[in-house]
RNA sequence: GCCCCUAUCGUCUAACGGUUAGGACGCCACCCUUUCAAGGUGGAAACAGGAGUUCGAUUCUCCUUAGGGGCACCA
């Protein structure tokens, strides 16, 4: 059995600074340091001792979706991978759109992307919407690329035209399926002369192209998180490449794309780690260099299961809905598979660029945990000054005035752990809420004496006006006057006023009132006591 | 059915053969306090199991178990 070596990545400085470079060493064990789990299985060096990266070439890696749909909250973890790492390196960040399924195609979908990108601050600087020099950049636009390279392959010998029809080899799959073995493409029209099937060609029949899989072979896959990983060529399904009607398949334009459009660092989620001996086969025959191979865990649910639309939030639209902020979804993302040197929970993005690495990242597919990103939201909240946060309010309370929002600021933010938060806890400002006459009694209060706390507010707002310091010094005068209860006070004043028990701090909150609704709300309070 | 990946508190993670297994979210208690928060202090909470290797395994190897991914003219 032939033994395929794992193919050399893009060039590499010589001597010492290649194991540190890459983090792995083909082929070759590394004994001594080194994480414990990987150094056995292909030779990393230790992410705290490793050595500075050296690349002789640009770094530039490629977010590379499908525009079926929304934008999930796994492909902007992608992305910022993508992004974080092109940027450590002063590297590219390129975006392409791989809409090769004809059939799963949505229109809104690229823009969403461009949206979510942009949203998330991560702009790429080579894409369908910005340009660049090796574009096209929608795979739509590259078919005769692909086609040239199909071509190519026939030519070499590489892969073979095949006439099967999708009935046939659906037929094909039951049967295998039935008698539980792997199903596999028997490589019926392999067969087929090279002349025998142009004429078939010529004649009109429809036909796809397949790559010719070499038997009894172990194709080796460098993967920098996992090492090497080795599959049995035989397990390997002859892969279409080119469909009937001319598109290529993902395993062909991925190859291509990325050779063409320089990609040094191929970051993917695990699921197409299986395929990557198929990405591996492909280099080899067109002779191309292959690029660094990374694939990352991809996000769960809290069962485990994949992370997917049935258990939890999975659209980026919903995050941004709820009020996230996008720095604050960044930092809660960027502490999946990774962790800060310090174990800092909260640091800046420009922070995690510099100190990332994807060599650092867990194989380990993480749960996603809502109340953790809930928490970290709350911590920026906090941190922005008000006059930003108010930007960003502004949206989630459209009936409040500028000037309100930013007063009612300082007395939300730390209050609030998403900005959708702070239209429910500022209900009060906008409308009179509605209560039972009971919610007045607090604490066993009889209706005179929360009638007489009433009042005596009402006369203070009166003579005072809604002036906080001024009010605060009169309410606890009376308050001592009376040898009233000082929780029990501010209570029915809170719930007259608000008409709920939980609000910011109440005498800060009335200038967001105002004086006459104030006076009026504690009218329509004593009403409901008398 | 077959192939591949993975395995530290409930969750995110630190640990690179020798630690009282550390931090964060969440949870609980207490403090602060006009409610709720925020903040402060403290607490409960983990090395999946079994064989090796070693003076010594959470850490290295193998097996088991469990979870995940893949086996399309979808990506």
């Amino acid at each position: 059995m032939k033994l395929t070596p794992a193919p050399e990545s893009p060039t590499f400085q010589h001597g010492d600074e290649w194991q540190s470079v890459w983090g792995f060493r083909c082929g070759v064990s590394s004994p001594g340091k080194g994480k414990p789990r990987a150094s056995a299985r292909g030779g990393f060096t230790s992410p705290r001792n490793r050595k500075k990266d050296l690349f002789d070439f640009p770094v530039r890696t490629r977010f590379a979706p499908s525009p079926t749909g929304f934008v999930h909250i796994g492909n902007i973890y992608g992305a910022m991978l993508d992004y974080a790492f092109a940027k450590k390196h002063k590297g590219g960040f390129i975006l392409r759109i791989e809409d090769t399924d004809q059939k799963r195609r949505v229109d809104e979908a690229e823009e969403k992307i461009y949206q979510g990108l942009k949203w998330a601050g991560l702009v790429p600087d080579e894409s369908p919407e910005h340009g660049g020099k090796y574009g096209p950049y929608r795979q739509s636009e590259r078919l005769e690329i692909y086609q040239k390279y199909a071509r190519q392959l026939v030519d070499q010998g590489d892969v073979y035209y095949c006439f099967c029809t999708p009935k046939r080899l659906e037929e094909l799959r039951q049967e295998q399926k039935r008698k539980k073995r792997l199903p596999k493409y028997d490589r019926l029209c392999r067969k087929i002369s090279k002349k025998e099937a142009e004429q078939r060609i010529k004649n009109g029949e429809k036909y796809v192209i397949r790559m010719k899989v070499p038997d009894n072979e172990k194709i080796a896959v460098n993967d920098l998180l996992r090492g090497k990983v080795v599959f049995e060529s035989n397990l390997i399904d002859d892969q279409v490449l080119l469909k009937a009607d001319g598109f290529p398949t993902y395993h062909l334009a991925v190859v291509v794309d990325d050779h063409l459009m320089k990609i040094s660092h191929i970051i993917r989620g695990e699921e197409w780690l299986s395929s990557a001996p198929k990405h591996v086969l492909l280099y080899r025959y067109l002779n191309w260099q292959m690029p660094v191979l990374i694939h990352t865990a991809n996000l769960r649910n809290p069962d485990r299961s994949k992370m997917s639309k049935r258990h939890g939030h999975t659209s980026l639209d919903w995050y941004i809905d709820q009020g996230f902020l996008p720095e604050a979804l960044l930092n809660f993302l960027s502490l999946l598979g990774w962790s800060h040197p310090e174990e800092k929970e909260i640091f800046s993005f420009d922070q995690f660029v510099k100190l990332f690495d994807l060599k650092d990242l867990s194989p380990v597919g993480p749960v996603f945990d809502l109340k953790k990103l809930e928490w970290m939201n709350g911590v920026y909240i906090r941190n922005k000054a008000d006059a930003d946060l108010v930007e960003f309010l502004k949206p989630f309370l459209p009936e409040v005035a500028k000037d309100k929002i930013l007063t009612a600021a300082p007395l939300i933010k730390e209050r609030i752990k998403t900005l959708k938060e702070a239209s429910e806890i500022l209900e009060f400002v906008t409308r009179k809420v509605d209560y039972s006459p009971d919610l007045l009694l607090v604490k066993g209060l009889t209706k005179e004496s929360a009638g007489q706390m009433l009042e005596k507010a009402k006369a203070a707002v009166d003579k005072y006006g809604i002036d906080v310091e001024k009010l605060q010094k009169e309410f606890l005068k009376l308050i001592k006057d009376n040898n009233w209860n000082t929780g029990n006070f501010f209570m029915v004043l809170r719930t007259a006023v608000c008409g709920k028990k939980i609000t910011p701090p109440i005498i800060e909150s009335l200038p967001l009132i105002g004086k006459g609704e104030t006076l009026s709300r504690l009218d329509l309070a004593l009403s409901k006591l008398s």
